[in-house]
DNA sequence: TTGAAAGCGCTAACAA
DNA sequence: TTGTTAGCGCTTTCAA
């Protein structure tokens, strides 16, 4: 179990572990450094006694195969990265298992990186794994252009965008039609009688929150003729739950007063919930309000919150998937796969008057 | 900005792209590979004209630095190992969370996996972790032992268990006391007058699910003498929403019926709300229900859950700076950090009669 | 069936 | 101030 290391002394201070590489491996099963690399990597084609030698040589020497060498040597890093714009949403860790779960299963290993919506963190996080040579990348962009991205693209570097278009020349992409998210959420406002809507936006810099905003004026255009509706945008830093919380304050300063609030996702959506609670502001009774999401425990707050759903880990999946052609199959085409969102009516949209 | 390969033809491809070496750049800087070498860690020593020219070439080539041969060349990776339960449980993606604001900063790259409990794929993420050379991992074991961690103890690899306690000459750890966690939600149940307890528990091969089970217990002992109250102890195979909502079919067929459900976490308690409410359950007024983990939409459900908060993201944070003192102290010693476990109570448990 | 040796991209002596 | 070169650990011809 201890390294080892032949020679007249051992100069290995017990404490410290001496990295042990194959040519260690070899010198303990008395072959040379190529039978080692064969037996680890073409098995079939050594001897089998020698093969248990080397194999017991392993074991005993706890070796641990270095990848940045075998790799240099020209071999994949089994490495894929994965940017998204914050971690604590679980939108975004939904997302992150459906890819794991497809690409760990094909050896990947993924590094995680979350932004925040800093265009400089992701620069950083696009750089670091870049440097580590990953094979692919699935991220949620920050900015509006893809600029950022244009390293990946001349290099060459397989890379999916997440929930974000992009076209067919430049990216594999999944997305989910947010516009039409956008115009459930709202046409449902309307349809259950409210004139007077705030729409909780994050900033537009954020395609979601440009397409979903989107998609509340095609509501809007759409009943302008049957009767007249207001949507009043209210503008936060960030799709937070504390940014909901915030807005409450200027949403009740509003006149006249508003009688939905449609936020433009789960968790800003639990902030406003929160404040409204706060102030005791009934909803639905005093004020609807509707996220975006579908984040597992929406239909058990209180009230159960209306929101449009996302099938996150479809998304996950599907990127995974479109990495993994891009990857080996030499006739790669660039692809878009959509999904459709579907909104889900709960009380916290439902007038009882 | 395209790659250029000197030489008499251009044999490039300019679909493909051919990976820059700082070769490329010396040739097309008119230096010799040292210089660049140089300019990219010690730009200091070179004269400025030179630097100029090279740092063109870098730009004009597209140059990125091969992390694999660095490393191979006695380079750290920048890379940390975070091994966790369950990405889709908020409580972990806070930890990780923690853990990557403070190590981004010391220019980290944070490699993630989800074990969900399985001891072969933690096996797996472990061993790719030690192949890639991590710096450190930063892990929340799914064996009560810890002997799936051996090989990172033997070699050396700097280790901090989350949310897992050991032994001073095992590794650095950061903790919430679950056992005082388990005592608090199940103490405040008696207290609030239900003899009747059923405890939601995970598979006791989780230590948190243990240790809150201890807890329970030694809440139990301590109000024996006073009153008679009764635990019984329900058995699911994880911690997930599913499972929560699945363990209410067998909560409701209990006889005696119980007054009050204690879950071991949060994600169960969500079931188990849903699991209730399908069946016309009042909560809790007919069952009083406590979770554990205080996750952030706790307070917001309906009726608002009773819960046992704990400090994820302090976790976390604290988790990498023990992990940094690791790596560059030599005279790191380990250390448990411990958190204490704090009860919220809500309207859950609050029996109204 | 095995061994010897070149070379992947980079850094750090050392020499010039 | 810059260039030359050995070598990190591994894989893979090519020879034996």
């Amino acid at each position: 179990m201890s390294p080892k290391r032949s020679g007249p002394t051992p100069k290995v201070d017990p404490k410290t572990w001496v990295p042990v590489t194959i040519r260690d491996v070899a010198k303990v099963a008395h072959v040379s450094t190529g039978t080692v690399s064969n037996v680890l990597n073409r098995p079939d084609i050594v001897a089998e006694s020698t093969r248990q030698r080397v194999l017991d040589a392993v074991e005993s020497t706890g070796f641990i195969r270095n990848t940045q060498a075998y790799q240099l040597r020209g071999g994949r890093s089994h490495t894929v990265g994965v940017v998204v714009l914050d971690v604590s949403n679980p939108f975004f860790t939904e997302m992150f298992r459906g890819a794991e779960s497809r690409l760990q299963s094909e050896g990947y290993v993924l590094m995680l990186g979350s932004t925040d919506d800093s265009i400089e963190r992701e620069a950083n996080f696009v750089r670091a794994m870049e440097e580590h040579r990953v094979e692919g990348v699935l991220i949620t962009p920050v900015a509006a252009d893809l600029v950022s991205l244009s390293g990946l693209k001349t290099r060459g570097v397989p890379t999916v965008l997440l929930d974000r278009k992009a076209t067919a020349d430049e990216f594999c992409s999944v997305t989910v039609d947010d516009v039409r998210g956008g115009e459930l959420a709202a046409r449902h406002l309307f349809e259950t009688g409210h004139a007077e809507v705030v729409f909780v936006n994050g900033p537009t810099t954020i395609r979601q929150c440009r397409d979903r905003r989107q998609g509340v004026r095609k509501a809007v255009r759409a009943v302008a003729k049957a009767k007249k509706v207001e949507v009043t945008e209210l503008s936060v830093g960030a799709l937070t739950v504390r940014n909901g919380e915030e807005a409450v304050d200027r949403i009740l300063a509003m006149s006249p007063r508003p009688t939905a609030v449609m936020c433009a996702n789960d968790l800003l959506a639990l902030g406003v919930l929160r404040g409204l609670a706060a102030h005791g502001v009934r909803v639905p009774d005093d004020l609807a309000v509707v996220g975006y999401d579908d984040l597992i425990f929406g239909s058990m707050l209180s009230p159960a919150l209306t929101s449009v759903r996302q099938p996150a880990l479809e998304l996950g999946v599907a990127a995974a998937e479109l990495l993994l052609d891009e990857v080996r199959n030499p006739d790669h085409r660039h692809r878009e796969v959509r999904f459709e969102p579907e909104l889900m009516v709960r009380a916290s949209s439902f007038k009882s008057s």
